[in-house]
DNA sequence: ACATTTAACTTTTAAAATGCAAGTTAAATT
DNA sequence: AATTTAACTTGCATTTTAAAAGTTAAATGT
């Protein structure tokens, strides 16, 4: 994806702008996915080309990195960034947004009364979780 | 789009996971754009064909309104539904992320001083703005 | 040691989405 | 009455996505 405008919002648009690629850092942030099997086997089933196009990208976009896993040859590790880890604020809004207009989802109640109470707390315990 | 799991993230971005609705929600919460011919002329230059399916999805998913120009009924009148609006976080969001990972773009100092200093303000006051 | 399984892809093929250019329709302007 | 404007729609070539099957290297089971 080239760069569209100098638009701050086209910008992360450009790297993030499609259904799948925040799907990856949501299971790499909140579910400890590390591999690209853990990966497939999300609620959303994405397709193997897709996952492996989207991993590329954000790799090369700075958004995750990849390491050999030193137990198991045949694995890789994939880790979120500084930069990734990042997007959390942005998903904790789309938690919230949801929360609001889609209330029939599976939200627990106690993150999304926190994220009300206490936003900066629960970003700082979630992004320290995460980076462990 | 089908609803594709219970995830509430997964949920939003089968709303606006693609590269231009939430360019739409940008230009009619910040740059006071309404109409069809204003939306064509943001920086990205999307196609037309692509802007009036991304209008109807958008007006399907109860994100934006349509209706009649009074003065010139050629004229049809986006606006953004309270859903629409609630969108504001996330592009603040985005906004942050990309001054911290992509300063050479063109964000106003005061704006990000401002959300990170007083958030709540900030999106408090854009919203009333936007609303009027 | 050999066969099987697992992990991470790649390839193939079909379907869908996108991008570009041109055309259409109704209303407003000259 | 002729032209321009606004909001589309259509046709077509290109790109992206999806689904299924195939590949390769490493690990495991017998």
């Amino acid at each position: 994806m080239p760069t569209r405008s100098q638009c701050p919002i086209s910008n992360v648009l450009d790297h993030v702008g499609d259904k799948w690629s925040l799907l990856i850092i949501r299971d790499l942030m909140f579910f400890g996915k590390h591999t690209y099997s853990d990966l497939q086997n999300s609620d959303e089933k994405m397709a193997t080309n897709i996952l492996s196009s989207r991993l590329e990208k954000l790799e090369g976009d700075g958004l995750i990195s990849k390491q050999l896993d030193p137990k198991d040859k045949r694995k890789k590790i994939y880790r979120l960034t500084n930069a990734g880890v990042d997007m959390l604020p942005i998903l904790v809004e789309m938690i919230i947004w949801s929360s609001k207009y889609a209330p029939d989802l599976n939200i627990p109640n106690e993150l999304i009364d926190r994220a009300q109470m206490d936003r900066a707390g629960l970003i700082e315990d979630l992004t320290q979780r995460i980076l462990q």
